[in-house]
DNA sequence: TAGATTGTTAATCGATTAACAATC
DNA sequence: TAGATTGTTAATCGATTAACAATC
């Protein structure tokens, strides 16, 4: 029993990289090629070439002796591979600075996502940005129902963090990505990602005087 | 030859593990305890007890049989690993609505961050956010050098990334947490992290789709 | 056909887990 | 002392690399 439904058997590393295969063969693409090898893609990520043939040969089959892989047919296999073509509604919960920031971003369609709405505790924030409507947490259970909303992302102050967090279980949330630095303890089953701007940025400057 | 000088020797996965503990500690200091047993931490945590204890042994000595580890030793222990001491300069380059979302985030000093300035190539941009200055482009290079700047934050549009990124190297930047889905093509030496809130976030959706 | 490049099988490496000894 | 918990050594597991066969 290793099979499951929709590409399981990957293994972890290799799922973990196709976002940044991805976001490399977009760039490829746009500059006009057609065809890539393994070498190519290897050197210029990174890689090992073998890694990077095993890796594209879990999502595709499109690669031919000689050739290479054809960019188009990768890009989307890849894209089907990550769930791109599914439609998932999001609701954005803190409506400060980073929450409308986020509500204005553009580029969440191209990966499927769609943001609903957003909600804040304070009235003063009421409204709109972005084109998106801001209401009051009040609304949350409604609205995430009515919708199917299952994803949250979360961007409060540290101190509201974990009550914010637990009525969005409340309402049906079963996903959180948080950007508040505040553990949050939710009831298993909830998966939290914290995106935590500080930590990334520190592990990058770490990541740098390792480097010499 | 293996030894290296600032704990070099401990395992990747050990190491990128670390911000996480960290974020659970300062939880678990909060509520009050004094110790933890690697036990508790592995449940709360989803990892094994003896996969924690190894953990914490590759950076901190206080762990006594018994009594489990002191909370406090092992956040200053971690903090310390992690390099939240060293005072690190930064720059933002973008300042639209995530870049000044960026420039008025609080959190980044207890990590060692200090924000210099912004720089945005519009006028319109141009003054300050979040008590932070927003220069023009221009005066990048010169910023960059009189404050040490190595590091910075990119959150201009896609369109622009790449030309910006250029920017920010020949400024002498040598580390980029890009917020732009482009993919960048700098010179080696240059490290880039991308921060991609839309693949994070569809990331985390189909996680929830695969754990049920 | 010859050459370049993919795909696969076996070997190595690193990380996790299991078993148990050390210690407060 | 007895019991709980750490720390370490050996075994397992997964991921990467090396070697090479398959194929366009």
């Amino acid at each position: 029993m290793e099979e499951q439904s929709g590409g399981a058997g990957i293994p972890k590393a290799t799922a973990l990289r196709m976002p940044a295969y991805l976001r490399y063969l977009k760039a490829v693409s746009l500059s006009g090629a057609e065809y890539v090898s393994s070498a190519s893609v290897a050197q210029s990520m990174g890689l090992s070439a073998v890694a990077v043939r095993k890796d594209f040969a879990f999502v595709s089959s499109h690669g031919r002796p000689r050739n290479g892989f054809s960019v188009r047919a990768l890009i989307e296999d890849i894209e089907g591979f990550l769930g791109y073509r599914r439609r998932t509604n999001v609701v954005v919960v803190g409506a400060g600075k980073l929450g409308r920031a986020i509500l204005s971003y553009e580029g969440f369609e191209r990966y499927g996502l769609n943001v609903v709405a957003a909600f804040d505790v304070s009235p003063a924030q009421i409204g709109a940005a972005g084109g998106k409507p801001i209401y009051p947490m009040a609304r949350l259970p409604e609205v995430c129902k009515r919708a199917s909303v299952q994803t949250g992302i979360l961007t409060v102050p540290r101190e509201a963090a974990q009550r914010v967090a637990e009525e969005m279980t409340a309402a049906g949330i079963r996903a959180i990505l948080s950007f508040s630095p505040a553990y949050l303890k939710l009831p298993k089953g909830v998966l939290v990602k914290y995106e935590d701007l500080a930590v990334s940025l520190a592990t990058l400057c770490s990541g740098l005087s390792l480097s010499e």
